[in-house]
DNA sequence: ATGAAAGCGCTAACAG
DNA sequence: CTGTTAGCGCTTTCAT
């Protein structure tokens, strides 16, 4: 039913190879031909298998992402970077969410190679004995994007999070808090360590204690904030500031603030890693790390067409610098952003 | 270099074959030769090509997913849900990013032709003319979901448009708004064209002129909704009231109104589509249609896997209706669905 | 219960 | 410049 190639060849009166040779651009193909061929495959309305073709050629026009959560808006703006970058170099991506399930990501890594994909970009799951090794051994393109694996050489690019960490929590406790608790995703991520990693450094340089109470790390979902919040606002001595390690996990924590009918940042401060659209739009405004998420992005996809195209240059790992937005949620009135918001300008509660 | 189902079949002493049917569990094979085949299938790591197979057998274990912007929310967990019921039938998920681009549609729906995928979702961008008529002609299993075509016979799933657009209307009219202005994506869509005849609609039963200034249709994006609602707010008569068709409209109008300093809903009332973690963190909170987002995804999955089962089934049209929250941005205080949010409880602006 | 062999649709030598 | 041919890795008759 569906046309093939020799149907066109057929209809054009050449044989297959000419057909392909014109399809494919290739030199030394006369214009008339090229002509007739072209008209053979309008009129059948031709397209060509990839299948077949990926099979033949042993690669595909495909590059394959494999992010974590697609429902958070971080992943997502990151797959829409390498999607525009995949789309102008002719690539398609296969997208894949892992759902920050190991075996998921497993069996994903394993659809990728199945698939013969040209190469994947991945935010892995776990830092060490990452699946991603079958692909490295065999010789697939690879990069970690967001999160690194310590265990192999691949090229990476990731944001500085403790450096991004450290100075929020900076300063918060330069806004004279000292209980600070922090709310961050599963350690088994590169990331939410350093992001960890920053808020005790962030401590220590300020002679502070760290206290194991005031430490929650789980999986980055809204109903583990929301979880682990409460079980910090529950505690004899509850915290007066918080860190949060992402967007999800912020949605989760500022849910169960307002259950308690506690104040941002009166009865309590935030401080979180992710910048959306609605953080300056809530009141109180949102201080918040603000991830060159679409750089990033843009930035693995450029490193992994590179690496298809050179499976031999050296490996690179990219550190790019996030920026912080102070605004009304550490109670710093003075260092908002956004002046002149439509509602509650009148009635900062800092 | 990698590893051949030939290799296996060496390996373990017996033909191509016999590996392909102990891998497929097809019945009449030993048990002996069946451990046999397993064992050297580990010891060797080999992953069958999905490749090789689809060429094979025509199709393969993929369904393709055409949102048309992977940076709403709504079409990521209507791509969460697709993915979810793939996941649970052994299906992997293709997504593709048309980004309301009538040419990267059609030039996706290419590229599932061309990849044999089993089948493919997608919310067309445009009703009339949609290119996945291709795709039907080739007798391919395909569903619309959130948008219907108009002249195509086609599995779809969408919501309630016209009446959910229809009660947010008519909600603002009983609030006492007689200039009610309306923002919503292009008119290419149904869904948008639902939503402005409910809109439409509301106004003539309650007998109000439809004025045209008032109606503004264009993309769906935050600069977008931005842009028109400057417009309309630029009136020599500005409307007192705003219905905005989906989430990312409503963005750029809450910027535009941010801007001009206007206050919600005092100086302007807004009605808007589509749920999400923060329209209740909002202050005021927001208006909205919530809809079966996830649900939307599943029944459009099912739809597929169905369909792709039995190609003879007859087409379904599935509507599902969403719920709307009556919050403070349209000024009723009484309506309110979550009592005690954690700030400005005490200050609502009604 | 297992093997031999054909062929899915395409591309790339190699001939001419 | 164009045609012939082999073969990518798998599944599936058809034999045995």
């Amino acid at each position: 039913m569906p046309v093939r190639i020799r149907d066109v060849a057929l209809r054009a009166g050449v044989s297959n190879a000419t057909v392909s040779r014109v399809l494919a651009n290739k030199p030394y193909t006369s214009q008339a031909v090229r002509a007739r061929v072209l008209a053979a495959v309008k009129e059948l309305g031709y397209q060509p298998s990839h299948v077949a073709r990926s099979l033949r050629v042993q690669h595909s026009q495909i590059i394959g992402l494999i992010i974590s959560d697609i429902q958070n808006p971080f992943f997502t703006s990151l797959g829409r970077a390498v999607e525009d970058v995949a789309y102008d170099h002719q690539y398609a991506v296969f997208l894949c969410n892992s759902d920050e399930d190991m075996e998921k990501e497993a069996l994903y890594v394993d659809l990728m190679y199945a698939e013969k994909v040209s190469g994947v970009v991945l935010t892995p799951t776990r830092a060490r004995d990452n699946p991603c090794r079958k692909l490295i051994e065999a010789r697939f393109p690879v990069v970690a994007v967001d999160r690194r694996v310590v265990d192999m050489d691949v090229d990476t690019v990731v944001i500085d999070n403790v450096g991004a960490a450290f100075d929020l929590v900076s300063h918060l406790i330069s806004d004279g808090h000292r209980r600070i608790a922090a709310v961050v995703g599963p350690l088994t991520t590169t990331t939410d360590r350093e992001r960890l990693e920053g808020y005790s450094r962030a401590l220590r340089v300020h002679s502070l204690p760290v206290f194991h109470q005031l430490v929650q790390a789980g999986g980055s979902k809204v109903e583990l904030g929301y979880q682990m919040t409460h079980a910090l606002l529950s505690l004899p001595e509850p915290p007066t500031a918080l860190f949060t390690g992402n967007y999800l996990l912020t949605l989760g924590t500022l849910r169960a603030i307002r259950e308690r009918g506690l104040r941002i940042p009166r009865d309590i401060a935030l401080a979180a890693f992710d910048e959306m659209e609605w953080t300056s739009l809530v009141e109180p405004s949102l201080t918040v790390v603000a991830q060159p998420t679409y750089e990033l992005g843009r930035t693995a996809a450029n490193l992994l067409l590179e690496r298809i195209e050179d499976n031999r240059r050296p490996v690179q790992q990219v550190v790019l610098k996030p920026t912080i937005y102070f605004r009304q949620s550490c109670g710093h009135r003075q260092e908002v952003t956004h002046a002149g918001t439509c509602v509650g300008e009148t009635d900062l509660r800092c």
